[in-house]
RNA sequence: GCCCAGAUGGCGAAAUUGGUAGACGCGCUGGUUUCAGGGACCAGUGGCCGCAAGGCUGUGCAGGUUCGAGUCCUGUUCUGGGCACCA
């Protein structure tokens, strides 16, 4: 009998469906473990064979763990809501729902092919109301709780109106203006409702945003990437605007402290402990004085220790300050100042990063250290959205203050003994101060807290730890998105009934915003909730993928978007693979996302993902042609520098090992049907590069493709043995063939001929430890996510069993175990051939025998081994043959040599334990 | 500019964590098979010298530690990724 495997798969796919293999359920009695794929935006280009890498490791380990008695919750769904769809709804009229139905249809097809072990009762789609109201539901939670820097948790908003009641805000964590109780009493609804603003974990705010013009909608700081918007490339500005946004900020010291427990890519750590970006310093006060008036203003600075060398002072332009401290002779100069930078978009500013601009204001502050009357400056190059938007300059240890000294002829002062600023500014924190008052002497790393502690003391300022992580701004100018449960009443927000949800997205005739430059759903113009008009932006892409992991545990409960002992039973996930681009997207708002569910009671963990895997990328492996410039000839590759040649990509699906199938470019495309061709040995040898899988480089594999040719299992397979999961690499169909070659030995372990050749004998030593052997192999490899290794293991012991002829059930059923996390469909279908009736997914996962292994390691060439050999030299000065005598005679387990130095020689095939002297 | 990861045959990669470098697979070479084939099987395959046994050399580059280094240390070059006026 042939190895079939197009029908062998077709036909276990169809008993896994019919018998819901993987379904799972809450089962107390079993240990769960929880395996997720980060779930894909259905494109409409379908898969191509890179984005199943993470999926089929992701399937390996969820079998792995099934064999080894776990409760597997290994589920899968879609980021529907996003752009591609909308955009392409823009130019077609195609309802996004429609475009993204189709997309998902064919991705479940395509899937449904590789053989995954997805319990696709518990799919989810973000687009789906009965989904998405859960998420509107997460965010009217987030209106209604506020975050308590006290308690350090979310708490009910309620608690803090009564306290407002009771004492107005003099003892909360407040911004923007103090109140008492009676006052607090006095305010009428519109003004209550604008101060909870400053306290809610979603609110709607003025703030400058990254406002892209071509898509017509605002984007998260992590959807634009050097001025441009990651989907679509188009250019980003800034802009002041009013939207809804995620107080992601309050979270920023623990989402940054729970990254320590997480088995995180330490690489990916890193990353959102920059995003988040933690700095300690101290906010000081300095007094300014504009000739009129004197005020007090607050900087922040991590360097309090260089507080002696702060010659001048720097606003960022949008700062509240200017307008306050720019004196009538600099207020035209000024203006012209501020006009200039705000028409600056922000692409413009990262392209002129080391230009130097600014304006002197007019004003003078006082070192409080000094007591010098330095000047007040206005400059881009300070931000108004980090810190207070001022800062105090210290040009000879900040290389920003010292280009902007140098560029204006400002005052520089050396602080550290012996720092050459002739050129640059001295930027490191080390050496020895001087002309520092109370500080000279100290090492920097001294005078930095020595320094706060006298600013503490003398009452000017404190302590302060600042974050870059900004708050997430969570409205998009777009249909295809979740609505926001919010309506207007009067002008103020208020949220809609829990029982009213979901709010739907209504109908509108046209998915481009009105033109009056509202959000494409101001179309549905009898859209309201009780009478009232509703927000009109929707939420970005983010929301729909940030709880979705819990919705999985308990995915059809109209209740609750988790039961409580759905949650309590599979908690958290336990494996997440996917990839690294979403590390301060998605990664980061899911713990928020998560810790705040978690502060509120709603879930029993604090971080959604345990352990996370990212997949390295697939990329393309593109081949080329050389035409003869101007004929229609092309040369092979080995010969093109003998002409003038143009480079042609060619389809990758008509070369086979680079070799051109010359009848197939033929009919490629109707502009080779004459072609001519300069061969070498008769043949055209086609030239190749790595690149991005893209249809115009003609080097897109698509996974349905192999799975016709050479068989899911050998998909798989190959996909494994590409190299190491984390590492990205090219897809390379030519080495297809070993991989295949592999499952077709196998079949023939099992098949002679026609027959079926396994037979009830005891297996020999032999057998026993090439199996034994396997077993331990394979289950480290799986549990450290080598799989590469593994599916080279298996070969090698499939080999050896092969020439050993092998035919032993013992062994031959325990290796289609081991070997069905990697090939389910050959598995099963060879473990029911012996007369299994019940599937290979319910077996159970062979035990490691260590005794087999070490029962003949005498033959093991232990002799080999440098370090024995090594260590026996200096212990007896012994030659290398003798030595090589005593271990044949000693050398299997466990020995005493006696008379000699060494005491004990610990062996076990391949690897001394140990030697005692 | 700063931070992280990496560099091993013609190619994808292994290397028990300091002990025979190149397992396994692809490709290539030669062979076997009543072999139509992109079929199956066997042998060889880092480089140099040699008919051979064998020798020399070899993990980006330059040093160092060690009986012994792909692996550890110092410096350096290149490649990939991230951050980028964050005071």
């Amino acid at each position: 009998m042939e190895y079939n495997f197009l029908d062998i798969e077709k036909r276990w796919q169809r008993y896994w469906a019919e018998n819901k293999t993987f379904e799972v359920n809450v089962d107390k009695s079993r240990p769960k473990y929880y395996v997720l794929d980060m779930f894909p935006y259905p494109s409409g280009a379908g898969l191509h064979v890179g984005h199943p890498l993470g999926y089929i490791a992701s399937d390996i380990f969820s079998r792995y763990k099934r064999l080894k008695g776990y409760n597997v919750l290994h589920p899968m769904g879609y980021d529907a809501f996003g752009l591609p769809a909308e955009q392409y709804a823009i130019q077609t009229g195609q309802h996004p729902a429609v475009t993204t139905e189709q997309n998902i249809a064919r991705y479940r097809k395509q899937m449904d092919k590789i053989g995954f072990s997805y319990d696709w009762s518990r799919e989810v789609r973000t687009c789906d109301p009965k989904y998405y109201k859960w998420t509107q539901w997460a965010f009217l939670q987030m209106f209604s709780h506020w975050y308590n820097p006290e308690t350090n948790r979310a708490e009910k908003i309620e608690e803090l109106i009564t306290l407002f009641s009771k004492e107005g805000n003099k003892n909360v964590w407040r911004e923007g203006e103090i109140f008492d109780a009676r006052q607090w009493n006095n305010f009428d609804q519109e003004k209550r409702s604008e101060i909870l603003m400053n306290y809610r974990l979603a609110y709607l705010g003025e703030t400058s945003v990254n406002w892209c013009p071509a898509l017509g909608t605002v984007l998260a700081n992590d959807e634009v990437k050097e001025g441009f918007s990651v989907r679509g490339g188009h250019p980003v500005e800034q802009k002041k605007m009013k939207q809804w946004q995620l107080r992601i900020s309050s979270y920023a010291e623990r989402l940054l402290a729970g990254l320590v427990n997480l088995e995180w890519p330490e690489s990916l750590k890193e990353m959102q402990r920059n995003w988040i970006g933690k700095s300690e310093g101290a906010e000081i006060t300095f007094k300014v004085s504009n000739g009129v008036e004197e005020y007090d203003m607050l900087i922040f600075t991590t360097r309090a220790d260089t507080i002696y060398g702060a010659t001048f002072m720097v606003l960022a332009p949008e700062s509240e300050w200017v307008e306050k401290l720019t004196t009538a002779s600099q207020k035209n100069e000024v203006e012209k100042y501020l006009v200039y930078a705000s028409k600056k978009t922000e692409r413009e500013r990262q392209a002129e990063t080391r230009k130097v601009t600014g304006v002197f204001s007019g004003s003078y502050a006082i070192n409080p250290f000094t007591n010098e009357k330095i000047p007040v400056w206005i400059s881009e190059y300070v931000l108004a959205g980090y810190g207070t938007g001022a800062i105090m300059a210290v040009p000879a240890h900040d290389s920003r203050d010292y280009l902007f000294a140098k560029q204006f002829d400002l005052r520089i002062v050396p602080l550290i003994e012996g720092c050459d600023i002739s050129h640059e500014s001295f930027d490191a924190k080390e050496g020895i101060m001087c002309n520092s008052g109370i500080l000279n002497g100290m090492s920097v790393k001294d005078a930095i807290p020595a320094a706060i502690e006298e600013v503490e003391k003398r009452g000017i300022g404190k302590r302060k730890v600042n974050y870059r992580l900004r708050d997430a701004i969570f409205s998009r100018q777009r249909y295809w998105g979740e609505p926001f449960p919010v309506y207007y009443k009067d002008g103020i927000p208020f949220p809609m009934e829990f029982e009213d949800l979901p709010l739907e997205l209504p109908e509108v005739d046209k998915f481009l915003p009105t033109e009056s430059g509202e959000p494409p759903l101001a179309r549905a113009s009898d859209w309201n909730y009780m009478g009232y008009p509703v927000e009109k932006s929707t939420m970005p892409g983010f929301a729909g993928s940030s709880a979705y992991y819990l919705r999985y545990m308990d995915p059809h409960n109209i209740n609750a978007l988790v039961g409580r002992e759905e949650n309590e039973y599979w908690r958290s996930v336990d494996l997440y693979i996917g990839g690294a681009e979403h590390a301060t997207g998605h990664l980061i708002y899911s713990r928020f996302w998560n810790k705040f569910l978690f502060d509120t009671g709603y879930v029993c963990e604090e971080e959604p993902f345990k352990k996370l895997i990212n997949q390295g990328m697939i990329q393309g492996r593109s081949n080329f042609v050389y035409r003869i410039k101007g004929t229609n000839t092309f040369v092979s590759s080995g010969l093109r520098d003998n002409y003038d040649t143009t480079e042609i990509h060619v389809d990758v699906n008509i070369v086979h090992n680079d070799r051109l199938d010359i009848g197939a470019f033929r009919n490629w495309s109707p502009e080779y049907r004459d072609a001519d061709f300069v061969l070498e040995d008769d043949e055209y040898i086609c030239g190749w590069a790595v690149e991005k899988m893209s249809k115009s480089m003609f080097n897109v594999v698509n996974p349905d493709m192999v799975c016709e040719k050479y068989g899911a299992d050998t998909l798989r397979m190959y996909e494994m043995f590409l190299g190491p999961l984390e590492q990205s690499k090219p897809w390379d169909t030519n080495g297809i063939d070993g991989v295949h070659r592999f499952l077709r030995k196998i079949w023939r372990l099992f098949y002679k001929k026609e027959e079926l050749a396994v037979c009830d004998r005891k297996p020999s030593g032999n057998e026993l430890k090439i199996l034994h052997k396997l077993i331990k192999k394979v289950q480290e490899d799986i549990e450290s996510f080598s799989f590469n290794t593994s599916v080279s293991a298996f070969m090698i012991a499939v080999n050896e069993l092969t020439e050993l002829e092998c035919n032993a059930r013992e062994i031959l059923e325990p290796l289609l175990i081991l070997l069905s996390p990697f090939a389910p469909h050959i598995c099963e279908e060879l473990w029911s051939i012996l007369g299994h009736k019940e599937s290979i997914c319910n077996a159970v996962f062979p035990g490691f025998v260590p005794e087999y292994i070490n029962e003949d390691s005498f033959e093991y060439p232990v002799s080999f081994n440098g370090k024995l050999r090594y260590k026996l030299e200096l212990a007896r000065s012994l030659s290398a043959g003798e030595i090589e005598r005593i271990i044949r005679e000693n050398g299997n387990t466990q020995r005493f040599l006696a008379g000699s130095l060494i005491k004990k020689i610990i062996v076990v095939p391949g690897k001394i334990i140990n030697i005692v002297f």
